[in-house]
DNA sequence: GTCACAGATGAAAGATATTTTCGGTTCGGT
DNA sequence: ACCGAACCGAAAATATCTTTCATCTGTGAC
């Protein structure tokens, strides 16, 4: 009946397998092969040196450290001592792991169940990967904005949207803009304080870089939420916030995951921003409480 | 506020422990300042080569060699990455205290880890409370229907253009609705065959119930989205989709939960019209994903 | 189709880290 | 004080990791 899903904080070995998702898109042939090696079996890798994984992988030792600078470790070296970590950690906490596809004959429950988990998945993804100091510097740069501007289109138009009356909620002033024509429009009255934060998923969609381009220009602190670090958007971004990427199946399109790993760092950005300035923000958020409440019907018991 | 971090020596650190305390009668001094240091701080040790394990302890390479030869490993190569591991199965031991609400005090770190967990936790909620029946009749009524309306204001207004944007994305003809009047008018429009879907967490936005008496008097099948089962809106619903209310704190307000709930619901909805109407809405997905190509830019290396 | 170029790749040289060797030192016993 | 045994660390030897650089491969321009 209900399945169990809970529990599922923290996969184990998420944060690594999810960095080399994010990562592998902007990696060579090779270095994928090292990635998926490294990913799939991280104890058995600790226990090679360079050489012997290099083999194993049929590469050379050098593409190898390649890999390991890549993901994020200063040489090989230590992506071993990590790779040893995550293998004792995935020894300690039992695996479950509810990994087949959603299959077009699944009953409902599955379908459930599956869409939750893998959600849950996303999202403990993405916190592992989310890096900290740059969601730490863009929630200053909004904390103390004169005005804030949020593009986004498709899918991650609503994530936008999302964002801006958050924000406006803790008497922030931000706008979110789908319509690139009027969002270029409105970039160009940006200037330094002011804040732009643009999200596409692949970190390529012209109708946001676009704007948030001219918002740089102009010397706005620029901020880019986005599942490709190595993406065109980051060129003009002062802060990048990275969401993860999941597996994707034909059912289930990377849209879908993408919005839930974005509304994450859009809950992070929100949250951060409404400590920084709490003495504004718990007044304001009571007062759009109280705003709606008449919009509401009295509750029946 | 931060969480009670005792040192717990449990089973993890206790089989290294144990060994040093088992071996140290064995041991000559210095051998044993080694030992000392690698039970004290496995992850700090795990950090150090030889020779800086060796400067740490007064001592020289060889001893650390020769320690940890006696606690069993091949040589300090080993031991170092076994030390790695247990630092990491120590580090995930104290995860899972994570039960305050989210502090105005509270670093971004803690944000993102107990923000990721709440999520989570709603996401396990939801699926558990979903009424497996009620989606059922819910995605027959969709794949079956003529066109579909969906109603929601505020945040779940996001929510219900999310859910047309998918519909949409299959073949089906919908439409979200945020403007109450323009809602209403369409609603009119409705008659058997047709569904109306109304998103509301309290289930007593007039808003939005207004639409859907409307489309329910009209003949069209109606279904709510909402996290009141008892609520108005149900009066007017053929069939209900429950989402899970949890907790919510000052700096995290029901409508940030809600929104999670809300979409594992639509997704919910929308994998299982996709699978019903398979046939046509594979090729739908695919042509939209193809129609979007060209919007990207092409991505460097 | 060919050419030129940028980037990817691996062999080997170079740099570090680990292990072994070996001689000096300490310490207890006589 | 002397002897022997165990302890210890400096330095050589080895293994491992990192960097460099020449070759190769795929791509786009013409």
């Amino acid at each position: 009946m209900t399945q169990d899903v809970k529990e599922t904080f923290g996969s184990p070995g998420g944060s690594l397998a999810a960095k080399v998702r994010t990562l592998a898109p902007s990696m060579t042939r090779s270095m994928q092969r090292v990635a998926e090696a490294v990913a799939n079996d991280p104890g058995g890798c600790a226990a090679l040196t360079v050489t012997g994984l290099a083999e194993l992988t049929g590469t050379s030792e050098a593409t190898v450290v390649r890999t390991a600078r890549l993901l994020g470790y200063p040489g090989y070296r230590d992506l071993r001592l990590a790779l040893a970590g995550l293998a004792a950690q995935q020894q300690s906490g039992r695996a479950p792991a509810i990994t087949t596809d959603i299959a077009v004959d699944d009953p409902l429950a599955d379908v459930v169940t599956k869409l939750a988990y893998e959600e849950q998945q996303t999202l403990a993804d993405t916190a592992a990967g989310l890096d900290t100091g740059q969601l730490g510097a863009a929630v200053g740069a909004l904390a103390g904005a004169r005005r804030t501007d949020v593009y986004g289109v498709g899918a991650s138009g609503l994530v936008a949207q999302d964002l801006a009356q958050k924000l406006l909620r803790i008497g922030l002033i931000a706008q979110a803009h789908s319509d690139p024509h009027l969002a270029v429009t409105n970039a160009v009255q940006l200037r330094s304080g002011d804040v732009a934060i643009a999200i596409t998923h692949s970190g390529s969609t012209g109708d946001v870089i676009e704007p948030l381009r001219v918002a740089f220009e102009h010397g706005a602190t620029t901020v880019a939420i986005t599942g490709r670090p190595d993406s065109p958007v980051t060129q003009y971004a002062d802060h990048v916030l990275t969401t993860s990427t999941s597996r994707e199946s034909e059912l289930r399109p990377a849209a879908m995951s993408s919005r839930t790993s974005q509304l994450l760092v859009v809950d992070c950005l929100f949250v951060g921003v409404a400590q920084r300035t709490y003495e504004t923000a718990a007044p304001a958020l009571a007062a759009s409480y109280e705003a709606l409440a008449h919009r509401h019907r009295t509750n029946p018991r």
